[in-house]
DNA sequence: ATCAGTGCAAAACATTTGCAGCATG
DNA sequence: CATGCTGCAAATGTTTTGCACTGAT
């Protein structure tokens, strides 16, 4: 699940954007790469301290601001009062938008292409230069229904 | 501007909920009932404070959030650190969707049928039991747009 | 008269920033 | 070996909560 060609690509990306490579910064970028959905800072935090690179709070902000500048991480905002953060692929293909428990707050990406193409549409029509966008649809997970 | 309609639906939902008719709550359902777009809580504060009902901050929070829970009004994020607060109102056609100018905080409203159509495609076809929908633009306002 | 509603001040969070020391290039 | 990177602790800003008091029914 591991995905080497993101990793490498942010850490060129640093690299070209001049900054260097501290062990915060690469452990941020490597277990960004693993996942297959978007985490909030403090999951990011916790899993690194139990991992053998722990991060501080402050640096794990800061490497994903920095990420996000140079478009290889999306923030985004599901409610519950905090920002969730996960790799951008440059493959279009690739982007997904989520689905919200709002019992169990489980976060579920989905991808449908009707939307997008909707979405497109829209973007094209409004007094706006649309750079991203963010869909979530809130509701009850088939665990949390009754 | 002023929404009647709205403003009796959440008074009646509040009754019928079993909550009084407090000061604080009718001075915030008044004010939301007037909007044509989402406002966050500190707006909200300081526009009742310059009125002739002022009401204090946790009075806000707490009124916002019973009418979230009765779905009279919709909490959304749009980034920046915080939530911003809508009416919601019984006929579908008013639903609306955001535009956020990521410069300057701008928000603007827009709807789009297509999009509405593939958000309940798409609601339809998932594991999920959608409820509510919440789709962001991000990008410039033609006034930041160099 | 009750018990809900309210404001204030303090607490609880998520996030950001200042700063001294460490490590990369 | 200079400057960028890092962690800690403190600051910031938003939202929540505890509590005494006011007010609606």
């Amino acid at each position: 699940m591991k995905d080497r060609d993101w990793a490498d690509l942010a850490g060129e990306n640093l690299a070209r954007a001049g900054y260097r490579r501290g062990g915060a910064r690469l452990a941020v970028v490597e277990l960004l790469s693993r996942q297959t959905c978007a985490l909030s800072a403090q999951e990011i935090e916790d899993s690194l301290r139990e991992g053998e690179q722990p991060v501080g709070r402050a640096s794990v902000y800061r490497v994903l601001d920095e990420l996000e500048r140079l478009g290889m991480v999306a923030r985004i905002e599901v409610g519950h009062g905090m920002a969730r953060y996960e790799a951008v692929h440059p493959d279009a293909q690739r982007h997904h938008d989520h689905l919200v428990c709002d019992e169990c707050g489980q976060i579920t990406p989905f991808r449908d292409e009707d939307l997008e193409r909707a979405i497109r549409r829209v973007a094209g029509r409004v007094a706006f230069a649309v750079e991203e966008h963010e869909v979530v649809l809130h509701g009850q997970c088939d665990t949390c229904r009754d």
